[in-house]
DNA sequence: ACAGAAAATAGATAAACGTCTATACAACCT
DNA sequence: AGGTTGTATAGACGTTTATCTATTTTCTGT
């Protein structure tokens, strides 16, 4: 159910993406296009111990818990973030390779520019 | 009307995106958040000559023509892309400015694991 | 075993979005 | 000037999305 593509598309110079890599990474953009769930994936990937608990992402908002706790399954669901649950919290961590490959894509833009 | 925004905020590391960086990146990331829009901008980011024009995007689609350019609209809305009407065509390239500011903030994640 | 707290799920609803058709605008060419 | 083509805008419509309240699930302590 979540995305976990790692190996997906050459950079931008070589050639455009393809329609299923298009919408496969369609839907990790679409997750960090909200307000909300940039803050959150933001919160989360700059907490000092490597992780974030639920607990203290919940009251950062005015929101109700429900409407963060849905905006953090997106973020799971689109490989952005993984959630372990110790006792009676729950812990989210950033997944790097999932950042980093958005991050290639989006650098290679200027890397056409370069090369042009 | 369009973002033009440059300087936005330090590596994840340092600190979580504050309310308003958020809702700015988040236009940007929403912009490549439909698997449409996002194979349009790579097509026009991986446009051999640096810009390609609307007349080649159209017809790559199985959608309306006014339906392309509402999504080329989007784009250059969120400062993806430029574009300019030389005599009869419209021609599109990518703003690597832009990209490259996305880029930066996805890969500061790793940054900072690494650091941790 | 039971009371309480943290997080997730279910279901409802209003707003936003992607798409279409129809129309307008802009530039070219006789 | 008038017809033709390329692109953008306007308005309509069905679907998706962000949010809420209510409930359920999972764990902790006593």
């Amino acid at each position: 159910m979540s995305n976990q593509g790692q190996g997906c598309c050459g950079p931008l110079s070589e050639e455009p993406l393809a329609k299923e890599q298009a919408e496969e990474m369609a839907l990790v953009f679409k997750a960090l296009g909200d307000p909300v769930r940039l803050r959150l994936f933001s919160m989360i990937a700059s907490g000092p111990s490597g992780e974030v608990c639920v607990c203290d992402l919940t009251p950062a908002f005015d929101l109700s818990q429900p409407t963060i706790s849905h905006h953090l399954k997106l973020l799971r669901q689109a490989g952005l973030v993984d959630s372990e649950r110790r006792g009676t919290w729950v812990y989210y961590r950033a997944r790097p390779e999932t950042a980093d490959r958005m991050a290639a894509l989006l650098a290679s833009v200027s890397a056409d520019r370069a090369s042009a």
